[in-house]
DNA sequence: AAATATAATGAACAGTGTTTAGTAAAGTCA
DNA sequence: TGACTTTACTAAACACTGTTCATTATATTT
């Protein structure tokens, strides 16, 4: 019977339309206004209807991580295949932080926000995206290391030392705090200073 | 007439049991129970006698960012004056992430919270004590350039450097990111990712 | 004591996430 | 087709949030 079937297709039809709402609306309006209800008025549905295709709020933020890792990753596009590991950490790192700056809403959910790890948790999930990036960054310092390009060490502490330099880069612009200490701030202080770390680490 | 003086104080005394109270939910109950109607309790007033002491609610985060620097200040000490200009960095950055991991609550109003620069937009002022802390760092910065441990450069990429990394890796660990990448992080990870920089950067 | 100036508040507004009891619709079976 | 059951949905409520404003209470001055 096709019943019960097309039931599941239906159900899982309104599920990804409510996600394709929640972002719009967090791209339009930001995360401030990502509410049930504002996405319940966008579905033309009450908002109690969004709690039977999710537990609570939380997993809707957590979907729509996954949507920033999969828009970040398309956005990197071949800069992961790189041959030259410092080219390739360049470029990742470039690529990380215009996304990160471009898309302040998305950056925010993906590496701030408590609601997707909270919903981690509760499942006892691991954080798949966030693993496989950073993994890939420490084995592209190993990569540097082993070609001689940068001093011997744990390359999780290179790769630490990376991720921290571009996601402190990305936040400080994102909460102002750069633009209260530098005026004439713009992306071009930014380019610059992550350009200084790379001459610093590589060789 | 002394009556009017008498009210000024009483005034003041007032508004400073407000942020007294304000501190402490902070501190015991964390940001998000930082709320005016708990304030307001806290105090025995209305909510609303609140708003003739403040603006509004991000006066009273603002002020209490002021707090958390002279907190900050305060455990850092004696590392301003210490004279080997790059054991000054070491100093500081240590002392500022461990402020950072110790007191999350503190730091997030500090450096990441929107309220205080809202407010200060506002008021069309400065960001008074981080403007003093980056422009010491891009000094302390320069004097080890002077004394070349250092690879000449524009002293503030190095101080955009180094304040990125340690505001990264607090972010990081207050986000949980970092413990979601590395299982049994500790603050030893942090402590040695920022000695690698340091390694990297001063000679 | 009456008039005035200051201080404080109750109640409301428009919002938030979430739960629950009850209703409407759809599917099943005689 | 009509009765029964299962599924889908929602109105209303709860306990919150920041903020404003008309009203009341208190203190000071005349």
């Amino acid at each position: 019977m096709g019943i019960s079937e097309r039931r599941e297709r239906e159900k899982q039809e309104l599920r990804e339309k409510i996600l394709e709402k929640a972002k719009e609306i967090l791209i339009r309006e930001g995360q401030d206004n990502l509410s049930i209800r504002n996405i319940a008025t966008a579905i033309e549905y009450s908002p109690a209807t969004i709690y039977l295709y999710f537990k609570d709020k939380d997993e809707i933020v957590y979907e729509l991580m996954e949507m920033g890792f999969g828009k970040m990753t398309e956005e990197l596009g071949d800069a992961f295949e790189l041959p030259d590991p410092v080219e390739r950490i360049r470029r990742i790192g470039q690529g990380y932080v215009t996304f990160g700056l471009k898309n302040p809403e998305w950056y925010d959910i993906m590496f701030n926000a408590p609601q997707p790890i909270q919903h981690l948790h509760k499942c006892q999930e691991e954080w798949g995206y966030g693993i496989q990036l950073f993994d890939f960054l420490v084995s592209t310092c190993d990569d540097a290391m082993q070609q001689n390009r940068t001093r011997k060490q744990d390359p999780r502490l290179v790769a630490l030392h990376l991720w921290s330099t571009v996601h402190g880069l990305v936040n400080l612009s994102r909460s102002q705090r750069l633009e209260m200490v530098e005026q004439n701030h713009n992306d071009s202080l930014i380019q610059r200073t992550m350009e200084s770390m790379l001459q610093c680490i590589f060789n």
